[in-house]
DNA sequence: GCCAACGTTGGC
DNA sequence: GCCAACGTTGGC
């Protein structure tokens, strides 16, 4: 299993909107970057979800539940979308100043001033911010 | 709301 | 193929 983080402005999409949404798609990404990650998802993924612009943290544990696709909100050129679905919201979300502050996340696109929409967690990464985030997922 | 950083576009 | 101009993202 792999982890991802993605970015949502909650003004636009929040994780209240996926929660009532129950499942939602993950289109409209336009970067070659987020768009080969989003290829290398796969179902059963998860996905800590990140509010940013407002919040500034991570408020949610979501879930692939699919390979990627064609994006259908994508008239021309070669772009993908998955479908992603609520798993557990964080008891306390993790703020990006908590992550800048500890080296262990210093590598980061999110922190390295990343504005990659998508990218990738290592296990010893999510296995921390789940444990700040008091999410437990058995 | 501002603006730095980054990606993309397009004239040459 | 370079690079200036432009648009977008996202922390502050």
């Amino acid at each position: 299993m792999n982890y991802w983080l993605i970015k949502s402005e909650p003004d636009d999409y929040s994780w209240s909107d996926l929660v009532s949404d129950g499942s939602v798609i993950w289109s409209g990404v336009r970067n070659y970057q987020a768009r080969n990650y989003l290829r290398e998802m796969k179902s059963g993924d998860l996905v800590l979800f990140y509010h940013s612009r407002h919040g500034l943290e991570i408020v949610g544990v979501a879930r692939v539940s699919t390979e990627a696709y064609p994006d259908p909100t994508a008239d021309h050129g070669d772009w993908s979308a998955v479908d992603i679905e609520p798993v557990k919201p964080m008891t306390h979300p993790v703020s990006l100043s908590r992550l800048k502050s500890d080296v262990r996340f210093a590598e980061m696109p999110i922190i390295r001033s990343g504005r990659l929409s998508v990218s990738p967690v290592s296990s010893s990464q999510m296995n921390l911010i789940l444990e700040w985030g008091g999410v437990s997922l058995i």
